[in-house]
DNA sequence: AACAGAGTTGACCATATGGTCATATCGGCA
DNA sequence: TGCCGATATGACCATATGGTCAACTCTGTT
């Protein structure tokens, strides 16, 4: 078969894979225009060509980046009915986010430098799931105010200040590793800013905490997908 | 004198004027790397010579941009006291940071684009200034804790997460826009969203809000500060 | 050993990049 | 009128850009 290699993946596996890591710190950090496929043929340690080889062009692999990102948000996004608890999904919902911003910390901010030049690749995506996926909660989140669990806050302002709050610890690291005087965030750290959040947000929509019980069922699942 | 030109404004302040706000622009959405001279020249309707001419070069031009951005900033950061009223300090810090945005969206998106690269141009300030000022910020927040004047929350956290949520509404409009199907956000949204803003932050952190006779005054603040 | 297909890479191309410079025009003033 | 500094801009340069291509090596199969 394959000779040794890194664990059981044929060259081509292997070599896209590292590319992808590669693109995704240089678009990250530079934007589409800003990143010279030089650049990130650089950080994949290969020849320009050789990515080309790989990837096709740029544009091809800046998509490929982008497609891989949207289908972890949407692994993401579970579905919620009117009879869930409001507690249990707001606050489920802040660490799913918050367990995306960690996990991939390259892609959010890939996201973000795509939304700052306008989004041009993303359009139909935002504007189509993503902005029904927005108006399903929404309805559901209304009827909560309705019947009483929930301050009658704006939905869709309520999602927004979710995304941004747990978004802003990827896009605005620097900022805040220069601030807080640190080196990087780290497991404790992001624990502190989950609960912190939670605890503000929940309360400030006038939202039942839930029960201990499904905090810590919350809790365990984050400790479990980190130690990998 | 001058002949007749744009409001009162020699040649060099009128043509430094429109391209710092076409250069605000093109880095905003394409970052340092991305923005082109040629780009920005376009955006201002000048010949690429002449941009140089008055900028010097790409870099100082951007190092311009950063340093009005800054300017703005500092100008919106004024001093508190453990004395002062919670509720009216934070309103009030929302209410600033959510018109800095409003006004000055390009510069906060530019400033959005360099920290995501790594902040290399700002890391002196974010370094210095800024974090001395949150240091500062957070002593008091810790004594209003102390009293039992708000909620035992991580000051550091609580002043990143009025960034966030406020920053946001500048850095991914185009998001907000697809999603909530519209072409800008009005006047009226961005009063909807502070008031929200304020309603869950202040509720969240448990601060009392601040009467009624000081949140007009905030009120006719902007409104007044809008109308130029 | 011979072959095939995947992988690898330097040379190359047309275009775009940031920046310089010589030259030309402008507006006011003597 | 002639002069002068500020303004304007096309021509130009060295380098970097995304992408192509032909030649090469490697690995597994017959």
């Amino acid at each position: 078969m394959t000779s040794m290699n890194s664990p059981e993946l044929g060259t081509r596996a292997r070599n896209e894979s590292v590319i992808l890591e590669a693109a995704e710190r240089v678009f990250a950090s530079h934007g589409y225009r800003g990143a010279s496929v030089q650049a990130i043929a650089e950080a994949a340690g290969l020849p320009k060509s050789n990515v080309l080889y790989y990837v096709g062009s740029k544009r091809k692999l800046y998509v490929a980046l982008l497609e891989r990102m949207m289908a972890r948000w949407n692994a993401m996004l579970d579905d919620i009915g009117e009879d869930d608890d409001p507690g249990e999904v707001l606050e489920g919902f802040i660490r799913s986010k918050m367990r995306l911003t960690r996990q991939h910390p390259q892609g959010s901010r890939l996201f973000a430098a795509e939304v700052l030049q306008g989004a041009p690749f993303l359009q139909e995506y935002l504007h189509g799931e993503l902005r029904e996926w927005v108006r399903s909660r929404a309805r559901v989140f209304e009827r909560w105010a309705e019947k009483g669990l929930m301050d009658p806050v704006d939905p869709v302002w309520l999602i927004f200040l979710i995304w941004s709050a747990t978004q802003h610890y990827a896009d605005f690291e620097a900022q805040i590793l220069s601030i807080t005087d640190q080196g990087a965030l780290g497991e404790s750290d992001y624990r502190a800013i989950t609960d912190f959040l939670c605890h503000v947000i929940l309360k400030g929509c006038g939202v039942r905490p839930p029960s201990d019980i499904d905090s810590k069922r919350h809790f365990q699942d984050i400790q479990g997908k980190e130690l990998t």
